[in-house]
DNA sequence: GTGAAAGCGCTAACAA
DNA sequence: TTGTTAGCGCTTTCAC
């Protein structure tokens, strides 16, 4: 048997409730009895039960993180923003992979509140009607982090994915392809994908162009179907010379692709991508891209939410946060 | 308040007892009472709660993990592996970066022990007599991952890095160059940089060379410390025509940091990486490298831990995964 | 097959 | 400043 609040009590001659107050702080303690009291703590190495603790207290200080996949150079970034907030909150963090599966996510934000996390965040691409649904009557606060809730009735965190991805075509046109190629990886119901290729054919209609289908291939996020895409690219006759991908991993897909083809980059074809991971500095010629604070998406995410537990004051439940554009080496200099 | 065993034992007109039978699928119960059961528990919407449950059982189903850092690709890799076969044994993870700060880790490791894991996941560069001590004394099974306690005391999962050094290194001499280069970025007290290092002075000395100091440099892990350290070896006068580094990601760095300079790889100088993280391919050249299965690693630590929580027999506690050497094209052909 | 009741280890009134 | 006591929501004997 393990040693217990009561064991200390008993050994330090005081009751419980005193224990209990200077385990957590309290004030209300002669410094004689607390030292007293502290003394026995370490000499029986009596250790509190955090689970007793939140079972009374109804508080567990844990949030539960529901993340697509750790993996992911993008998302673990976010996480470790995540973390490092909750850690200066005095929280843990349940991790959980959903692989973007619908019955796994409802079923991993089920399994978090019967844990009682005190907090939700939780990213993924589609937040159908089914998630809003079991979100809404989810008894603590939830935050989302860079993943769009169409109907905008749940805090989160993001960029303005429109205008970003605006920008980054806009930027191509500029240098001088009309007609910039989009490589995506579009989920279904992807609320985020939505709006980057809302963006992009924005761009391309303000620049009077009519939007070919041609130039919008599909790829699956992985840098493989990067590869890919720069092959399919390759065989279409008279390409644009210019490409726009959804994700800094599939554009170095691209970029390579491009490269073992004996395609150069910029010189033959202009490259840009999407996020800034590290892995933008990490190739050559270094990634032209859209500037996506991860860490600090991640990061306000989990102070937002800190903000509701606690019952502090929000000025904006849905926070869009700066970006920008990195121009390096795979785009042409001015 | 939220609907408890207590309100479905009252509408159901059965006990708690019988309640909690259905809910943990305890056989004893008439088919009757258990759908009448199923019945109400649907109707009032009761949800078990993990917490009561976990103090009146003693078991939490969820486990902690402490890891240096998982927005790095290689130990973002390993917790997928871990949280994959957790969830596979219906546990959870409890997540945390420890930056492999000795005081951090420590804590860490106290908190996870108050927050009442049924099992702990190591992972970190030194495990010193502190870290020995506090996990020896620990109230449940530990096990590490990718990190080795030279006490060989503590359950884990490894590679054998030695004889894994000793072969990249071997494979560069085979290659042409007698003393290769060594980029590492060794921490102190590390076992597993130890390892390697032995491994690699192993192979220099069977090759009937002495080992030269200038020819061991320091970096720190990351891509731009690779830069450097090629930088340094470039500056060197009649310096080796081959690297082996410690880690892809300083690999990486290394053969930009010669490409920037218009040094070709493996041309002018070859280059072999460990690891074998996703970013190997995402090279070019491609990079040679050792292959630590570090999904499986993640894996089996966990595999192993839930034998260990569920008492069953285990017939060797230090796992020895297979390693393996994949050439691609940052080495010259034979 | 089902129920009664005693905890699990702690917090939080409330009293003193 | 300190102690008493009633839960928190569940599991788990032990009876029946």
């Amino acid at each position: 048997m393990n040693v217990t609040i009561y064991d200390v009590a008993r050994e330090a001659n005081v009751s419980m409730a005193t224990v209990s107050r200077v385990v957590n702080g309290n004030p209300n303690v002669k410094p004689a009895t607390r030292k007293k009291v502290l003394n026995t703590i370490e000499r029986l190495g009596y250790r509190p039960n955090a689970v007793a603790r939140g079972l009374a207290s109804k508080k567990t200080t844990t949030v539960g993180v529901i993340i697509p996949d750790i993996s992911s150079i993008f998302f673990s970034e976010l996480a470790r923003g995540i973390d490092d907030i909750a850690t200066m909150y005095n929280y843990n963090i349940i991790l959980s992979n959903s692989d973007q599966n619908k019955d796994k996510e409802l079923r991993l934000i089920n399994t978090m509140f019967e844990k009682q996390v005190d907090g939700l965040i939780y990213m993924g691409a589609a937040i159908t009607e089914d998630h809003v649904n079991q979100l809404k009557t989810s008894p603590v606060p939830v935050s989302l982090a860079a993943t769009v809730d169409a109907s905008n009735t749940i805090p989160s965190v993001n960029i303005d994915y429109e205008i970003a991805a605006y920008e980054a075509t806009t930027l191509l046109i500029q240098n001088g392809t009309t007609h910039p190629i989009y490589v995506t990886a579009e989920d279904e119901d992807s609320a985020v994908s939505e709006r980057k290729y809302s963006g992009y054919v924005r761009a391309i209609k303000e620049a009077n162009q009519s939007v070919n289908e041609e130039y919008i291939i599909q790829a699956d996020y992985s840098y493989e179907s990067g590869m890919e895409a720069a092959e399919e690219i390759l065989n279409m006759n008279d390409y644009p010379k210019a490409v726009f991908v959804s994700t800094d991993e599939m554009a170095l897909g691209v970029i390579h692709g491009f490269q073992d083809k004996g395609v150069q980059v910029p010189e033959d074809i202009e490259v840009v991508g999407f996020d800034n991971t590290r892995l933008a500095t990490m190739v050559r010629p270094t990634l032209s891209t859209v500037v996506q604070p991860m860490y600090d998406i991640g990061a306000v995410a989990m102070r937002l939410l800190t903000k509701f537990m606690n019952n502090e004051k929000v000025d904006e439940q849905n926070v869009v946060l700066p970006h920008r554009i990195v121009e390096r080496n795979s785009t042409k200099a001015e």
